[in-house]
DNA sequence: CATGAATGAGTTTTCATTCAT
DNA sequence: TATGAATGAAAACTCATTCAT
């Protein structure tokens, strides 16, 4: 079960890691994914440029591995709504509240998620994040299938559906940031988009 | 009233602007804002590169006034919408629904708008870009606000709603578009999910 | 048959051309291959950095046309032997005291062939160069081709025999240079030495 | 007389340093100087690559050091010639011989006398490794002085014709090598090529 | 001693922008 | 006004070398 004690180096070197990403993160938010240079980054998470390619092959990997973990990270917080089973109304409304509270509380992510897909269109790194996100689309999409049917929503379109939850909550933070709207809008309303959505095709 | 005909030269001059606003638009949306250079939007509209800065100072500004053009275009179909009276729930429908039918037919556009915003933080592009998607969340705003309140929506933030309409439509299409979802989704669901959202906020 | 006069624009991009291919010559010859950086040409032949790759889209594929550059000029100097008829202790010696002269006189040829074989060995350069000095391997064994076989030399293997030659000249004046050896030869004890490996092949 | 046998610590080091030498000359000749990177030939010899810097203080020394290794070892062959009394023909085809049956079983040494030439000029290595060829062109210089009397050539310039032994021998492999030149020319030819200068001065 | 993670000087290459024609 | 050749600032990335463990 337990795993050999880390080395001290790698210990540091884990944590150069992490540092790494958190800058990178946060700088491609503030600045745009062109404008954070592979020197800015290193530079505030106080290491040598040169580290950096130490532990990605390139700032595309980087950006890569950046949206695999902010994936990752707000799938752990949808998966367990498909455990609980509730009534198809309130399901898609906790998917939606999920990814609009998640996105709220780290509107860098929604930046990145964003930027990613203005990678260079031919490029590895461009397809890499294409399809890391599609992989959450389809997700989501399985998670909430069942429900769709019930609402009316055609099933082999479930995709669309969560697409929509997801680019909403993405989008309204991307987009809103800079505008200065979205930090603070209550809870509650985040809620009730998502609810209403909801509500709504359940009407139908 | 009318002004005097343009000269030839004037004309092939605008007929050049037109082209490279146009291959501008197309490229950035197929291979991305940094990917799509001065030279391969020239070329693609057949003119020299010296000549695109005989139209604008700078790339920047191009993006810039791409946008504006996107914005005005979409403007002058939402509109229309808050001439009719109608009830609340129809109007945030309807504008939804605009917003959704313009994206889907110009996924280009919802690319530049999501590029643009990733511009170099500190530029002047960046700001006249946030300025001008502003300008246009506050008239959708402004268009809407009567509805919200009708809707139990809190007047004051309108603006949110209003930023959450338009980003769905325009994440939809822009996260959609690598994806391969949402070029042919069907205008009825489009439309349904624009009003899914507004009738749901009704029932509150 | 006259071209078209070229334009003053094309004749001063001309001349930037051969300035900067006289000046890598002489600077890969004079530092090494890859101690002669792009920046040091293009400061010694006078232009900006950024007009070395309006010219050549890589520093290697840049030495690839100073390879065939090189060897083009020697073959217009090596072919007319094969026109006269003479014998074949003459044919050889000549083709021999040819390549001798030849890279006395410009022994930063003898520098760049010898170096363009150093270039990485995956790289799409080294193949170009090993091609072309193959192609002039080949031209030199088929002129001395019934040569070699008068003298008692197996004819498949003139290829060899070329080889012979054309190293000798060429690694003369690379290995000499720097020991300060062979640009004082006496063009009398260069021919001599050329003469006499043929003229010991003929004694056979 | 015998030294203090060494201690298995020490026996590990030598080994090691074999190693690296070994491997270094390989893929020295294999990539190219340029191409073939410390961590490479530490990760081909086994051992870290902080190593490498305990046995040499530098690449450029290394090279020179590889160089110094293959020069004493053609010299332990060479030197023998000098010994037995023979004629001056004999003498100049023997040296020649020895160097060209030397340079084909080792084309990797060929490579490397050829690159270590071209290491940045103005270096301390660059000049080592031109004081080390230049010492052994002496020695050959030397051996063969008398003998170059004999055949007409000018005694002051016997250094050249030892280049020219040398430098023929080292190219054809240098240059065959990529050609798939050289690697089977039948000892026979290898043998004929020497005699051939050999006698063909001694004609004079 | 051996190691390999960290480093940053140094290189090639790109591309928006300028400007002479 | 249109053009495209020239420019050089900037950026990603490399790799010999150092040094703490």
């Amino acid at each position: 079960m337990s795993e050999p004690a880390p080395s001290p180096r790698q210990q540091r070197r884990r944590h150069a890691a992490r540092r790494l990403s958190e800058e990178g993160l946060r700088l491609i938010a503030a600045q745009g994914l062109a404008a954070a240079k592979v020197a800015d980054i290193t530079a505030a998470a106080g290491v040598g440029k040169g580290t950096f390619f130490t532990h990605w092959p390139s700032k595309d990997a980087f950006v890569a591995e950046l949206l695999d973990q902010v994936l990752t990270d707000l799938a752990r917080r949808v998966r367990p709504l498909g455990l609980n089973p509730t009534d198809a109304e309130s399901l898609v409304a906790d998917v939606a509240a999920v990814h609009l509270r998640y996105f709220q509380l780290r509107p860098e992510s929604a930046a990145l998620l964003n930027q990613a897909l203005a990678l260079e269109s031919g490029g590895e790194a461009h397809r890499a994040a294409v399809q890391r996100l599609g992989a959450h689309l389809d997700m989501v999409a399985e998670m909430i299938a069942p429900a769709t049917e019930q609402l009316g929503w055609p099933r082999e379109r479930s995709r669309e559906l969560a697409l929509a939850l997801i680019s909403t909550a993405s989008g309204f933070f991307w987009l809103g940031r800079p505008l200065e709207l979205g930090a603070d809008t209550p809870l509650e309303l985040l809620d009730r988009l998502g609810r209403a959505l909801a509500r709504g095709l359940a009407r139908y």
